[in-house]
DNA sequence: TTGAAAGCGTTACCAG
DNA sequence: CTGGTAACGCTTTCAA
């Protein structure tokens, strides 16, 4: 800026005045400015304006996973409203690591990012206490905090979902079905198991220990799981599945048809046949972000707590059985 | 970092020693100081370290669709090289849009990230000579750049895949193959549909333009397309698709077996039994990534053009018909 | 081992 | 309308 300013003769605070669009300044001056931002080929240093200005007009999102079409689609749309907003935006992948989701958010907050969209991996977020003491916002999607303040939260309803999904198998005549799912320690995970139970209590149906699968997100597992699941000796007529990938992973396990109704809808489940209850990954985002640049333009409400519906699809998996051939 | 030293009774350079380190403190003074950023809740602040130091240590990722599996998978891949050398990651989706991957590798540029990786939705990109010159390593991921100065490139040997994959439905006796792709202005449709022609060539049998379906990614497109091309008086008795979208739309449109193969490889392709030509998202964006961070570390060898391989995986659907039921 | 001062490239504030 | 100067929070350089 200081060259652009000899080149153009005229002083430092005349070329910032130019590049920022400020008024009060005489068009042909702005001219040589301009012709001489151009042939220097200058561009503004935003780290050093950010420095001044004490906002970055960035934010950092860290989700499980950036390849899981789940988390994409989530990340794509918190991206938009960053870009609408004139924000850009860091992404991390915390792998289902506490220490990786902390790590890169306090490696964002050290970049001085305004606001964060956290799915958490860890339920102890006291670390962020700093940060939201310096002023930086952050809001929670997909799952909440299990500690530390009370912030921001977008879910969908899980619960509630599992529940309209077991209790159309139910509907639909099965009186022992499975629950395949991720580790209890997984939030989304132990909300959609309390949905399985709420449907067998309403129905008055049995719990039985026996037909659950909660575990390690690993096809492998997933797979295991089921086939043990379809060897008892009194076997499931149905499985409830508790996510996108564990459906995937359960539909390579089955050797025989078995009705099914997984949480998540995905690509082709359609064309499959699958019977889903989906939830909006791209909707949590949206919500997500746009909760927090209403808290980077200054509402300071008391935390939201949001939840998202889902909705049952039925495609013939869950009122007959799935079967490829 | 001011109020870190006057807490600790220390001057701020010895707390930058502590917070960078820095070997040459006397033990307690350090314990002491760390005391006091404790107590404060003290952060560095990276935008400042970066303003004096020239180095960001971030990197800019532009793709076209975070949400697409095959992007999003490139996109983990160079985080995770990013954040093994302790670089943060912005993101940034072009839909394809030349002007929005300016405009986003223009914003990363002004927060000084070190370097860049590109799908480029553009062909032009001479107006990232200014931010070359200015010591930016930028890298082309996926598809090469049209203009501007010669650059790094990492590529899949798309030309070779669809000729692998054309040639061996034509060894199943198909004499009449359709092309379903994107847009001809897309370097890898195009670059398909020279493979295709090679394998037509191989094989002295005569290109019908009839046969050929390029344009917008839109499902509607193709699946009219598709419907189009099986409606001819003397249609395709084979289709290749050109991407992934692309497959599974076409999967969508078939209203009776058709042989089929796709170039990309995607979730349940096995389990529906499509025949594919795999390449490997993850490994572009890692060999884009390790490109970028050699030239990060110095490396100033003239620009390597890599080309990665693709791999024939027959499932049934290249070697019979594609049928659900 | 510790500290003081200069400077990174901007913008805010106050003068002219 | 234009310009000077301080300040943002840090690291670098040099001195004690």
């Amino acid at each position: 800026m200081n060259d652009v300013a000899a080149e153009a003769g005229v002083a430092l605070k005349t070329v910032s005045r130019v590049v920022n669009d400020e008024r009060g300044v005489n068009p042909a001056t702005a001219d040589r400015v301009r012709a001489a931002i151009e042939r220097l080929g200058y561009r503004r240093n935003d780290s050093a304006r950010t420095l001044r200005r004490g906002r970055t007009a960035s934010i950092g999102l860290v989700i499980e996973d950036a390849a899981d079409p789940f988390y994409s689609g989530l990340s794509r749309a918190v991206e938009d409203v960053a870009l609408r907003h004139g924000y850009l935006m860091f992404t991390g992948s915390s792998s289902e690591d506490p220490v990786r989701e902390r790590d890169l958010v306090l490696a964002f907050c050290a970049r001085r990012v305004d606001g964060l969209v956290i799915v958490p991996a860890g339920a102890d977020h006291e670390y962020l206490t700093p940060e939201l003491d310096a002023g930086i916002s952050a809001v929670f999607a997909d799952r909440p905090s299990g500690s530390g303040r009370d912030l921001d939260t977008v879910l969908c309803d899980n619960a509630g979902g599992a529940r309209a999904g077991v209790a159309h198998l139910i509907a639909h005549g099965h009186r022992r079905v499975g629950f395949v799912a991720d580790a209890p320690s997984i939030f989304t995970a132990t909300q959609r198991w309390y949905g399985y139970r709420q449907a067998l209590d309403a129905a008055a149906l049995p719990y039985d220990p026996a037909l659950i699968a909660m575990g390690p997100p690993e096809p492998a597992r997933v797979e295991a799981d089921v086939t043990r699941l379809l060897a008892l000796a009194d076997p499931p007529t149905a499985l409830f599945t508790g996510n996108g990938r564990t459906t995937v992973a359960t539909l390579r396990a089955l050797d025989r048809p078995v009705a099914l109704v997984g949480f998540d809808d995905f690509e082709l489940a359609d064309l499959l046949g699958i019977t889903v209850v989906a939830q909006n990954p791209a909707g949590l985002g949206t919500a997500a972000a746009d909760l927090l640049f209403s808290r980077l333009a200054g509402n300071r409400e008391p935390a939201q707590r949001r939840q998202l519906p889902t909705r049952l699809i039925p495609r013939g998996s869950g009122e007959g059985a799935f079967r490829l051939l």
